[in-house]
RNA sequence: UCCCCGGUAGCUCAAUGGUAGAGCGAGCGGCUGUUAACCGCAAGGUUCGAGGUUCGAGUCCUCGCCGGGGAGCCA
């Protein structure tokens, strides 16, 4: 019977056939074990040479790492098994032999990140990446899931786009019939358009930023999902938000504690992730950073070390509300407590893995939004269909951004967001 | 774009300005319970590139290329 690797402890006892690539081995002499991987996990496969015969031993002793392989034999559990289980070889067969030399090793050495990320192709099918796409795999099924669960609507905005939805980011350029457009920095403008119809709505693709970022927390082509709620305000918005990444935490929790598990993740940091985060207001964030011992002029965007400082002694994440106007986006309703400062909001995860998510309440009023649009030297005639939306029935609206990798990259604790996405686009790496 | 570090065998790294080495992998041999197995044998090099200094450069200098870390910006 043909069985995955991840179900063999159901078949203890029974003979079954499963497929993989040979992924290590230990030879002694008369008895090889040979360690098979098929993308559900990987499991030891036990060939004694006086019950297999010469030629199927010789395939356990020679066949080379990675080489495809069809093996059967009967499940047995073995407490010296890491997997509880082991596969009693009766029969094995190479369907493609690997070249020798495959280039990463699972023995002794750790190949510096650049030849791993040079080699990504290959990198995936090692233990770690293998568990790290599922995470993000899991965290992917939890966005639909929130979502759709709870009367959202998934409307996709478009990745070409004609103009800057923001104008501040530096977009990627591309040729569309001989007229200039931009491959996508957000789909929120279009997510606003899409709740005004459909009132609780959420776009989920990727994203490109042609920022000359070079650091951790940063990719060139990231996936982001937008929801985005007609009659929501910022209170609302920072409910939904600490619901919504609590959901996606103890999704993973639940379902992918195996790969956490390969990950060395301490989960314990990861249990406490619960509604109510904690709420700071810009000024007492900036407080905060000062009493950390770091200079910070009020006014300004908070840096990666602010962030640091002010998740520490937290172990949720942080919501930073009411930043100051002047350094967010034109659409940001003011406080009308205090015009200084925007109706925004950014959620910071602890561990020092920054800001995943970035929202706002949006302007509704047409005058207004009008002037922020001149205020910050907009071209007037590509916003003309956001300005529409003000003018037939405007109604306040709230809506934020979560990035995918970034998301991921805290869950699993991983060191740099590269990991966390099949094949990473970074600043000037695009290959392979 | 700016600042810092690096580039030597397939990989990870050594080598006072004086004959380029080790561990691991790959190859061959040995071993019936190994867990990143172990033991033995043998192979493996345009020291990133171009100039320069020097009797002599992997090592020092200049420029370039590539990689890594960080900053700003952001998710």
């Amino acid at each position: 019977m043909r069985a995955y690797i991840e179900d063999l402890k159901k078949h203890v006892g029974s003979e079954v056939e499963i497929r993989g690539w040979i992924y290590n081995r230990r030879v002694k002499g008369k008895i090889a074990f040979v360690l098979v991987r098929d993308g559900s996990g990987v499991v030891q496969c036990v060939g004694v040479r006086g019950e297999i015969g010469d030629e199927r031993f010789a395939i356990c002793d020679k066949a080379p790492q990675e080489s495809s392989v069809v093996v059967s034999g009967v499940v047995r559990a073995d407490e010296r098994s890491p997997g509880g289980v082991e596969l009693g070889i009766r029969d094995i067969r190479v369907l493609a032999e690997a070249a020798p030399n495959y280039p990463i090793q699972i023995q002794d050495v750790v190949p510096e990140v650049g030849f791993l990320m040079q080699n990504r192709h290959l990198w995936l099918r090692s233990r770690k990446q293998a568990a790290l796409l599922r995470i993000r795999a899991e965290v992917i099924r939890g966005i639909q899931e929130f979502f759709d669960s709870r009367g959202f609507m998934r409307v996709d905005s478009p990745i070409i786009t004609p103009a800057a939805c923001e104008g501040t980011t530096n977009l990627f350029e591309i040729n569309y019939f001989d007229e200039k457009a931009y491959l996508t920095q957000s789909g929120q403008l279009y997510a606003e358009a899409a709740a005004m119809a459909l009132g609780r709505v959420y776009c989920f693709g990727p994203t490109f930023r042609a920022e000359k970022s070079k650091t951790r927390k940063h990719l060139t082509e990231f996936w982001m999902v937008e929801p985005e709620v007609a009659f929501l305000e910022l209170d609302g918005l920072m409910e939904l938000a600490e619901q919504f990444v609590s959901h996606l935490v103890q999704r993973c929790l639940e379902r992918r504690k195996e790969e956490l598990k390969v990950l060395e993740r301490d989960t314990t940091k990861l249990e406490k992730v619960a509604p109510p985060f904690h709420r700071m207001h810009y000024n007492d964030a900036v407080e905060k950073i000062r009493k950390e011992g770091l200079e910070f002029p009020w006014g300004e965007d908070l840096g990666a070390p602010h962030e640091e400082a002010v998740t520490k002694g937290f172990d949720k994440p942080v919501m930073v509300h009411r930043y100051p106007a002047a350094v967010k986006a034109f659409y940001m309703q003011p406080d009308p407590q205090d015009a200084k400062h925007a109706l925004c909001v950014d959620v910071l995860a602890p561990e020092g893995y920054g800001e995943i998510i970035g929202g706002s309440q949006r302007i509704h009023d047409f005058a207004l939004l009008e002037r922020r649009i001149e205020e910050h030297k907009l071209p007037r005639s590509a916003f003309e269909w956001y300005l529409d939306l003000r003018k037939y029935g405007a109604v306040p609206h709230s809506g934020f951004g979560l990035g995918v990798e970034r998301t991921v990259a805290w869950i699993a604790g991983t060191e740099h967001i590269r990991e966390c996405i099949p094949f990473p686009r970074m600043l000037y790496k695009i290959y392979p």
